[in-house]
DNA sequence: GACTTATTTGCACAAATAAGTAAATATAAT
DNA sequence: ATTATATTTACTTATTTGTGCAAATAAGTC
């Protein structure tokens, strides 16, 4: 485990670590479809702005995925990725 | 999943994500003995207040647990409980 | 008791973070 | 072209966080 594995892996925690940001995630879990941001901005009762940025850093540590759709731009997590490195990080804490 | 629930997993993702604590837990993940805090102190080339304010916080989210012995602290992993959480969200995620 | 070692706490400070508002950008619809 | 919708960005503010240092506490040793 080198600094920079450290590193990242806090960073992805830190992303998750969040209130708003994990609500977003479990949000979008719960969605077949990718979401955009208002439908998530609802179902948070926070600024369109603030959604957007949880987003961003949320993209930025690889939880989510986005594509762009006409003027919208939609969410979908990162399902099979994300769960690996938590599970990662399961094993390595089990010993 | 309801509010609480989520801010306690988020609590605990926090407390991991963040660099001098996650090195800390890797730290005592590779250690079988209980380990106190100088000795992590001295892997982490940090001062030994910020260790014990860190652990303090690994602590109270239940990463790790404290046995006094003597004048020292001697800490260890709780390793099936992290992981357990770990796993249970990665799964939530894989869906 | 004096001294050493381990750990915690108070204080100060800089940097990071989250949030809201308003303005800007992008794209579709009329 | 104008308008409406979706999203991002800039700016500001308030709060939290991580850190080091010095002093305080706790507990063992001489």
């Amino acid at each position: 485990m080198d600094a920079s594995e450290v590193n990242e892996l806090a960073a992805l925690l830190k992303a998750l670590g969040e209130y708003n940001r994990l609500s977003l995630v479990y949000e979008l879990c719960s969605c077949e479809e990718p979401q955009n941001a208002m439908c998530l901005c609802d179902c948070c009762s926070i600024d369109a702005s603030v959604v957007s940025r949880h987003l961003k850093i949320l993209e930025q540590e690889g939880v989510v995925q986005m594509r762009k759709d006409g003027r919208e731009r939609k969410y979908s997590l990162n399902r099979t990725a994300v769960a690996a490195r938590l599970r990662t990080l399961a094993d390595q804490i089990e010993g």
